[in-house]
DNA sequence: TTATCATTGTTTCATATCGAAACAATGATA
DNA sequence: TATCATTGTTTCGATATGAAACAATGATAA
């Protein structure tokens, strides 16, 4: 078993380990009260970013390798994880961009290095907590930080578009799955709720139809009261109901 | 390039040429008077059966490959695809399995032979006509035909749950896209049109509320009346309007 | 102690949708 | 010309949603 805390792709790393031409992309989604945010890795001496990524073992199921390379990223085990779209076109590839990448890092691969051949990615999403997150650098990068999903920068690749259809796929699935319990934390209120769905739809909701909407689709339980000094009436606390599936992928 | 009139992979094969551990299946969907059906290819010799697939080339994107498997089996271009999820747990693999369907074939592979190896799978499912598909076998099969989704023989390694799932996305899809166009003809009334909506979601409709909702989704035509004889009100005939995308892959 | 105020929870009303059923239209057949 | 099966349209009731009014409540200020 690989140890988190070696470096993730040294030099001299046995690429032999992972399944050839094949990536996993992650689209990692945080929430803080200034709004939805991503986890974006930063590339040393340049100015490219890329969404978090990895391979697959040969013998390792690929939400296994979803989930290793987000807990080796994010240090959080058991999160929501949603497998939304395999990306595979020519295109998508860029190995001078890599290359370049790679130089600035003090390597000079040849032209058939491994990690310069043309790659199908798999693309998940996963919702963190965002407070609970300790971001964590990889080969290659020398930052790990959170983005506004308005202030991206750019992205290497098709990344952007990872993005954009991470984000589709989460606000087709809104209503009816657990979102929000992972992004949030165990209890929350109406308001706080409402507040992460306006900033995943992009719009703002109207407060008494969300409200009765979520309570009719089932998916909340309703718990005791909220003191914490507010002038106003205390609003109650929420948590998601636990005879619901919790993840995506178990 | 290839004809595909060649086998497909004749033992000599190279192999070398496709991207190694990837792999495409295709869940591909006709329709006819008694239902939903599915092409089925069947191994020689032996009582496996399973989808249609392949692989991918090395400097082929994934939509092409996919595109490509299907006319393959079909004979078709230009049809309704939809890259639904990507397959890739350890337990789908079954070498035993596959040397064996091999060894019916004549072949005496060894045990690091390239159809042996571990594969990803990304699921595809396709609508066609099925009047106008040519169904040909391939490589170690010697049957490929229609069974109703109701009566689908057992199928090699996960590819029952490829069904299952193609299905579901399906049955998500089925009112917002236009579905029905590449199963029924151009022209179709909406007595047709029902039907085959009760086939895919597995339930009478309501003849009523489905004219309505139909017409309401603005994914709908109405043409010139249709004359051919019968001792009733001609019915309408519809089409779907060409001002919405097509296919769910460019 | 009392009045004020912001926010939350509930109720009401108009509108749109959908299932269900009634009703009207139509084209072949008897 | 009457009958009949099927299709298209309309209506009615139940339900969901947007919008707004109303009630409740807990801190703060007078």
């Amino acid at each position: 078993m690989k140890n988190s805390r070696e470096p993730d792709f040294p030099d001299s790393f046995d690429y032999g380990q992972f399944l050839p031409a094949l990536a996993i992309d992650c689209v990692i989604f945080g929430y803080s009260e200034d709004g939805l945010k991503i986890l974006i890795l930063g590339y040393k001496n340049t100015s490219y970013f890329s969404l978090p990524g990895g391979f697959i073992r040969k013998r390792e199921a690929i939400d296994d390798a979803a989930k290793r390379i987000l807990e080796e990223r994010t240090g959080l085990k058991d999160i929501y994880l949603n497998q939304f779209y395999a990306f595979g076109n020519l295109e998508r590839s860029d190995p001078e961009l890599m290359k370049m990448i790679m130089e600035n890092n003090g390597f000079t691969p040849s032209d058939d290095h491994w990690l310069l051949q043309r790659f199908v990615s798999l693309g998940y999403f996963a919702l963190v907590n965002y407070k609970r997150v300790k971001p964590r650098p990889g080969f290659l990068s020398d930052s790990c930080r959170w983005y506004g999903i308005h202030e991206l920068p750019e992205l290497i690749f098709d990344h952007a578009k990872m993005v954009e259809q991470a984000l589709e796929i989460l606000r087709r699935d809104v209503y009816s799955k657990r979102i929000g319990e992972n992004l949030l934390f165990e209890m929350f209120t109406m308001g706080e709720l409402q507040k992460l769905y306006e900033s995943i739809l992009g719009e703002k909701l109207h407060r008494t139809g969300f409200h009765r909407k979520m309570m009719r689709s089932g998916l909340l339980k309703r718990l005791g009261k909220k003191k914490t000094g507010g002038a106003h009436r205390s609003p109650y606390l929420y948590s998601f109901r636990s005879d619901k599936p919790k993840h995506a992928i178990s």
